[in-house]
DNA sequence: TCGCTTACTGACAGCGCTGTCAACCACGTG
DNA sequence: CACGTGGTTGACAGCGCTGTCAGTAAGCGA
């Protein structure tokens, strides 16, 4: 076996030339097809040769060129991704089961941001991925109800968060149940006697706060409840603590957050102004991050379970990729009420 | 202008076909040359023509393809991105400040992930970005010193938040200043009078986690104080919550802990037992935490700047895929103490 | 007027790989 | 012994794009 061996044929010396499949063919004295298909791992290929020619990829460290691959099999096996630029805890979590998803079912995955959620800046953002050539598309975490029409993306997979209208069929909606998650913190609050229940929702531009939200007026709704005080937020500690100072303590016994970190800010809040949580007013949150168990009060939450919502957004995708017609075109998993000790029964007469 | 013009020029009807080069060309009525030429905005091109080009471009919806380019320019304007799949805040955070960076510079991100941080995990994980053809890798939140040494990585640009030791010149560390973070935070308990201050570092296998104790230690040393008793844990509340649990309170009146999630596991601990945060016990985390500042007892921390180390990142290793040489090969960004409610002045007697 | 430079344009090869298809070989089988 | 038959192999084209280089037209000074 020659040892020096790596490279085009003829000349070539210093330049580091990664090598070819014609390398490896003339290395194990096969047709360049051959090693394709060693490579590929097609059948139809003599024991013997097969190993001959594995042999000499290890030799030369000979890897497939992904672009060479791409252009004739019109296959890149990418999948893109578009996320809002900020570290939220949510669109966060489900990052890297998504890539880990992914990456089991054999593509990679190419990340890239919004620093707003508009029409606009979407587009953009699924453009720039259809030039790298992903083959579909995840939107998380991005806010409203948007709408895109441009017919390119029309048949381009398609999985979300938020609920996008498209002219396309292949495209469908995967995220937790909101609506369920805040009905059951609402429904655990009433069982524990409140009846005066506020809610303070993440920025209602989100599709997901919207629907916390509405899962909170529903359940009361069923309840025969009036709506306690609505405040709003955008998601951060700080402007969680902000809206809860605004809250008179009189209107209500309890309030359910949209996430755990405002009413982290909600709780500092309450206890500046001597409420004592859950005594005098109960708290709960949503998400479960990993620190709501270890807070000075650990937080009663809404467990969201983000790897499956990111294994199930990445199945769905690739069904689409693979043409396979959706049979849903919206899924909603559950969730789960973590009930520790940011809420308790109402002292006060319910009214 | 003719209204029916996608597609191959003979047959072709029902099928999508994105159009090629060659279908502009024809449309505008130059050659595929000068489209080219148009597309990636070069010289010599008459403004007429360019208009011309532009026009066809746009009534057709052209959108090049990235696989045909890189298999000529052999460039992909791709960097890999190896994470560790944990949602721990720190290497989350800088994330998406990587990708806006790289996206300012035109590269686009992928990224992958390891499940834990063996050499054998971090070489499959280059090697699979290789095989997508990135240009330059950048490994973050990479718990050891690893060591890589297969040729074919010593060509390939590296740009690591951890010491990976190889045989490449073409590799920089980027970092907070881990050392300096720990010990402004060790001088700041000293100021108000600790004399007795513990650790409770990260998993040690981790080279940040290592360094933050270093600093611990380092500082100690300068102000000719023993150590007090060093605790270790996993990063999570959970384990800071646990680890504080077994801490002696008489040993010592202060303690830095090595992040902010398991300074708050360690505050509720401490005050489980009965100690007052921060009387009896002060408690400096590190990261700064969006919702440090909201804790009940708001937390003294060492904030990084995780976006600058992020952006840093991006540069260093563009200038490394273009072949400038680095300036050094170890940059560490400043971190800053951020003194809140959770460190006080020390009431027992300095020893 | 010629020669020379400059601005612009297109023909063509080929990047590294895979799909198609024909060729070849060793076996039975009629 | 001629003839399939199925397993195995390689020649060759071409995916969509860009680099090279030659060619054409226009401008300009002598």
């Amino acid at each position: 076996m020659n040892d020096s061996a790596v490279g085009t044929s003829s000349k070539e010396a210093s330049k580091q030339a990664l090598p070819r499949l014609a390398d490896v063919a003339a290395h194990a004295g096969v047709s360049s097809k051959t090693v394709s298909r060693v490579v590929n791992n097609e059948a139809n290929v003599r024991p013997q040769v097969r190993a001959q020619v594995l042999r000499s990829v290890a030799a030369l460290g000979y890897r497939p060129n992904a672009a060479a691959r791409a252009l004739v099999t019109q296959r890149t096996h990418q999948i893109g991704l578009v996320a809002t630029a900020s570290s939220l805890y949510g669109p966060t979590a489900g990052l890297f089961s998504l890539e880990q998803a992914a990456w089991k079912a054999g593509y990679g995955l190419t990340l890239t941001t919004v620093r707003e959620a508009s029409e606009a800046q979407l587009e953009e953002a699924i453009h720039y991925l259809m030039v790298r050539g992903v083959e579909g598309v995840i939107v998380s975490g991005v806010a409203g109800i948007l709408h895109l029409e441009t017919s390119a993306l029309a048949e381009m997979p398609l999985v979300s968060t938020s609920p996008i209208t498209t002219e396309s069929v292949k495209h469908v909606l995967v995220d937790s149940d909101q609506v369920a998650g805040t009905r059951a913190a609402v429904r655990h609050l009433y069982d524990s006697g409140h009846r005066r229940i506020a809610h303070l929702a993440g920025p209602l531009s989100w599709d997901s706060a919207a629907r916390r939200r509405d899962g909170w007026l529903l359940e009361l709704e069923d309840l025969g409840l009036h709506p306690g005080p609505l405040l709003v937020g955008d998601w951060s500690p700080k402007s969680g603590y902000e809206a809860a100072l605004t809250l008179d303590p009189t209107t209500a016994t309890a309030i359910v957050v949209a996430n755990d970190h405002m009413a982290m800010g909600a709780i500092r809040a309450f206890t500046e102004q001597g409420l004592h949580i859950p005594d005098d007013m109960s708290v709960a949150g949503f998400d479960d991050v990993p620190e709501a168990a270890y807070q000075m009060v650990p937080l009663t939450t809404v467990r969201q379970n983000f790897s499956s919502v990111a294994e199930r957004s990445v199945r769905e995708l690739i069904h689409l990729i693979e043409g396979r017609a959706a049979e849903k075109t919206s899924i909603h998993l559950p969730t789960e009420l973590i009930v520790r000790a940011s809420t308790a029964p109402c002292l006060g007469n319910p009214r």
